[in-house]
DNA sequence: TCGCGGTGTGAAAGGGATGTGAAAAGGTCT
DNA sequence: AGACCTTTTCACATCCCTTTCACACCGCGA
């Protein structure tokens, strides 16, 4: 992965820029303000780009430890993830759902309409 | 087999690529989206390539459970699969069927019409 | 030609999976 | 304590996947 000059791991997707080294998000050059769960989440998502990642992967690179039965944590904040990522970048779309497994991280324009 | 850069096992077949590792198909290089059941059968026929695979066999593989008599389900995902390969990569076709025994995956470029 | 077994596939019912707003709980700062 | 933000949990609506059924088609043998 491409490396800042800080030798920071530094992901660029379309508009999109994420330093995990600063915990940093820039979309469009501006900053994207995510809480720390937020950031965990797109973190472990960007460290595991184009592969589909169970929520049992997510939440253990989260929140260290056995995810319950039926707990939506991670469902809920991807979906905020998405909310925060979709507004500042409309025309974009970088979450995918694999339904009956979990995520994946896939930079793509959005194809909807404008 | 062939593995990709994480290790997983990879196969390729013209313009199909099945990630069976990380529950991924390309067709063309681009995401080419299938539902769990879908996926399950197509890696249980790819891991399987070339050799024809038994009603029976496919649905333990899948479903791991005793099939029962006049099951359709094998058939039933079989033609779903064909449908999404086929609409995603016309000129190919991946799925050979041998009546009164089962399926074999066994890629080949299409003879059909243009 | 008729019947029959085998296969392809559309359609519908039902249920599980997911998206998401909002309340409850927890933390931090002053 | 009060204000404010985040995390966690809950609840509900919606979506779409699985399952099952039914019908059409095909090849073959009687």
């Amino acid at each position: 992965m491409e490396t800042s000059q800080q030798g920071d791991p530094v992901l660029r997707a379309g508009p999109l820029e994420v330093r995990l080294g600063d915990r940093t998000v820039l979309a469009d050059q501006r900053p994207l303000p995510l809480t720390v769960r937020e950031f965990q989440i797109l973190a472990a998502l960007v460290n595991r780009a184009e592969r589909v990642v169970s929520r049992e992967e997510l939440y253990a690179a989260v929140w260290h430890g056995e995810m319950r039965d039926h707990d939506r944590s991670v469902d809920v904040y991807v979906s905020r993830l998405r909310s925060k990522l979709e507004r500042a970048l409309p025309h974009w779309a970088y979450i995918r759902t694999h339904i009956g497994f979990g995520y994946c991280f896939s930079p793509r324009p959005s194809t909807g309409e404008w």
